[in-house]
DNA sequence: ATCGGCTCGCGCAA
DNA sequence: TGCGCGAAGCCGAT
C-alpha cells in the first residue's frame, strides 16, 4: 500500500464533471510497474467508473538530451505502453514541453495525477500544471525509497546527517502499492505518436542532438532493469561490500539509468535486495547505503540548494580553499575537447572517459577519479565545475539527474570534510594515479573498458569469447 | 603493511 | 563547552 506521505494534494479545485478520464501524466515514473502514481491514478478512476489515461509529454529539446538519451527512453516508453495496453490503459505520446502536453491532455481529465521530479525544471513544470490545470492536481512521490521532505527539512551536511534520518523512516516507506487488475480500454480518439512495436520509427524523425550516439552496453525498458536487478542478486550481490569499489570487476548492479528515467522503482529494488538470500548482511547493508542513503543525499542536495549546477552550490570552506589555490600551477592543463577525446597523459583517466564516451555510463570509482583530476588540470575551479558537469549530462546515460549534480560537485568538497591542503586541491580532498594504482589492479579496468568498447563496436558479440 | 596526522562542523554528552 | 567522528584522501614514519 502506497504510504500518504507519497501523496500530495497540488491543486485542491473541483472535480472537472465534463472530464471522461483519469489522467496520469508520467513524465519521471517511465513505467508500468510498482508505479504509485499511476497506481493512485487507477484507484481514482476506479471510484468513479472512469478509464485512465497515460499521457507524455515528448519534449526535442529537453535541457541536455541527446539521441542517446532519447533512444534508451524510447525504448523504456515502447515496452511501458504495451504493459499498460494490457491493464486496458491508453498510453498517448504526444512532442512538446511536458507542462503543455498535460495541460491539453488535461481539458479532457476529470482528475490529473502526476508523478515527481527534484531537478527545477522538474518542479516548475509541476507548479505550471498545478497552477492551470481545469482540475483537481494530485502529485504522488515514486521516486525515492523515503520522501525528500519526509527525510529532512534542510539541505544536508553529508551522509552522515542524513543516515540516521533516513534509517528510522525506511521500513515504512519499503511500501509497494497494490496493483488493481484489468480494466476496459479508455475512449481511444486520443492521438499518440509512439507506436509500441516500433519506437525507432519515432526516433527517426526526432528533431534531437544527434552528435551522442545509442549505445549497445544498455537496452531500455523495465525488463531489461529487471533481468539486471535479477542478475546482480544472483551473481554481484554476494561479496558486494568488498567489491563494489574495484573498477577493475563487474561488481556494481548498472542500474542507475534505469533508475533515472524511472524504468525501475527504487523501492521495488530495495525490498528485493531487502528480502534476498543471497549475500551477507553486510553486503545488503552497502547496496542499500548506495541505493538509498547516497543516491537520497543527491536529491536532497537539488531539493534544497537552488544553485545546485554552480560553483556556488559548494559548502563555504570548499570555495573559499579552491579559490585560494585557483593560482597555483596545474600539473597539466587540458580544455574540454581534449578531455572528451579522452587525449591525456592519463592511461586511467582516459579508459574512464572512453568507457562514458562510448557506453554512457562508468563505475562509480572512477567517475569520483575522474571528477577530482578534472579540476586538477582545468585553468579554474569554476571552470573545471562547469566542465565535468557537461561532460556527465552530455555522455552519461544516467546524467541529468540529481546524482550526476551531486556527484560532480563531491569531486569539489559537497558532502564531505576538510583534507590536508595540497597544491590546486586546497582542502579539498585530492586524488592521485599512485594511489588508483595502489589499491587497485589499474591494468584490469582498463583491459575491461577495451572489451566493453569492442562490443560496442560490434567487432566482439560472442558471450563466452 | 599499518598508522597517525592533516582539517571543519555537526550532533551529542555534559 | 568539549569531544568524537566523518564516502572512497595522501604522505611519511615505523
Amino acid at each position: 500500500m502506497t504510504h500518504p506521505a507519497r501523496v500530495h494534494i497540488r491543486r485542491d479545485s473541483p472535480e472537472n464533471s465534463a472530464g471522461r478520464f483519469v489522467l496520469y501524466w508520467m513524465q519521471q515514473a517511465q513505467r508500468a510497474r510498482a508505479n504509485p502514481a499511476l497506481e493512485e491514478a487507477v484507484r481514482l478512476a476506479d471510484e468513479r467508473g472512469l478509464p485512465v489515461v497515460v499521457g507524455f509529454g515528448l519534449d526535442e529539446h529537453y535541457p541536455d538530451a541527446n539521441l542517446r538519451h532519447f533512444a534508451f527512453m524510447l525504448e523504456g516508453l515502447a515496452e511501458t505502453a504495451r504493459e499498460l495496453e494490457e491493464r486496458g490503459i491508453g498510453f498517448v505520446l504526444r512532442r512538446g514541453r511536458p507542462p503543455e502536453v498535460a495541460l491539453d491532455l488535461a481539458r479532457h481529465a476529470r482528475i490529473l495525477v502526476c508523478d515527481r521530479g527534484y531537478l527545477r525544471h522538474q518542479r516548475q513544470w509541476r507548479d505550471l500544471v498545478a497552477e492551470r490545470a481545469p482540475c483537481p492536481v494530485v502529485e504522488v512521490e515514486g521516486e525515492v525509497v523515503v520522501p525528500v521532505e519526509a527525510a529532512s527539512d534542510r539541505a544536508e551536511i553529508g551522509a552522515r546527517t542524513l543516515r540516521p534520518k533516513i534509517r528510522r523512516l525506511l521500513d515504512a516507506f519499503l511500501d509497494l502499492p497494490d496493483e488493481r487488475g484489468p480494466r476496459r480500454r479508455a475512449a481511444a480518439d486520443l492521438e499518440t505518436l509512439l507506436d509500441p512495436d516500433d519506437p525507432e520509427a519515432l526516433l527517426a524523425t526526432l528533431d534531437v542532438d544527434r552528435s551522442v550516439l545509442p549505445v549497445r552496453r544498455f537496452r531500455g525498458g523495465t525488463s531489461e532493469a529487471e533481468a539486471r536487478l535479477a542478475r546482480f542478486l544472483e551473481e554481484r550481490l554476494e561479496g558486494y561490500a568488498e567489491a563494489r569499489n574495484d573498477p577493475g570487476r563487474a561488481a556494481t548492479s548498472e542500474l542507475s539509468p534505469y533508475l533515472h528515467f524511472g524504468q525501475i522503482s527504487p523501492v521495488a529494488v530495495a525490498v528485493a535486495v531487502q528480502g534476498s538470500g543471497a549475500g551477507s548482511p553486510q553486503d545488503r547493508a552497502a547496496f542499500l547505503e548506495e541505493l538509498v542513503v547516497r543516491r537520497e543525499l543527491s536529491c536532497n542536495f537539488t531539493w534544497h540548494v537552488e544553485d545546485y549546477d554552480r560553483f556556488s552550490a559548494l559548502p563555504g570552506w570548499a570555495r573559499a580553499t579552491l579559490s585560494a589555490h585557483a593560482g597555483d600551477p596545474r600539473p597539466a592543463l587540458y580544455d574540454i575537447e581534449e578531455l572528451e577525446a579522452a587525449d591525456t597523459h592519463d592511461p586511467a583517466w582516459n579508459a574512464a572517459m572512453r568507457e562514458m564516451r562510448e557506453t554512457g555510463y562508468m563505475h562509480n570509482y572512477m567517475r569520483m577519479y575522474w571528477g577530482k583530476k578534472i579540476l586538477e588540470w582545468s585553468r579554474s575551479p569554476e571552470e573545471a565545475f562547469a566542465t565535468a558537469l557537461r561532460l556527465d549530462n552530455r555522455w552519461f546515460l544516467d546524467g541529468r539527474d540529481p546524482n550526476g549534480y551531486a556527484g560532480v560537485a563531491w569531486c569539489f568538497g559537497l558532502h564531505d570534510r576538510p583534507w590536508p591542503e595540497r597544491p590546486v586541491f586546497g582542502k579539498v580532498r585530492s586524488m592521485t594515479a599512485a594511489g588508483l594504482a595502489r589499491k587497485f589492479d589499474v591494468g584490469a579496468y582498463i583491459r575491461r573498458v577495451d572489451a566493453l568498447l569492442r562490443a560496442e563496436d560490434g567487432k566482439q558479440m560472442t558471450e563466452d569469447g
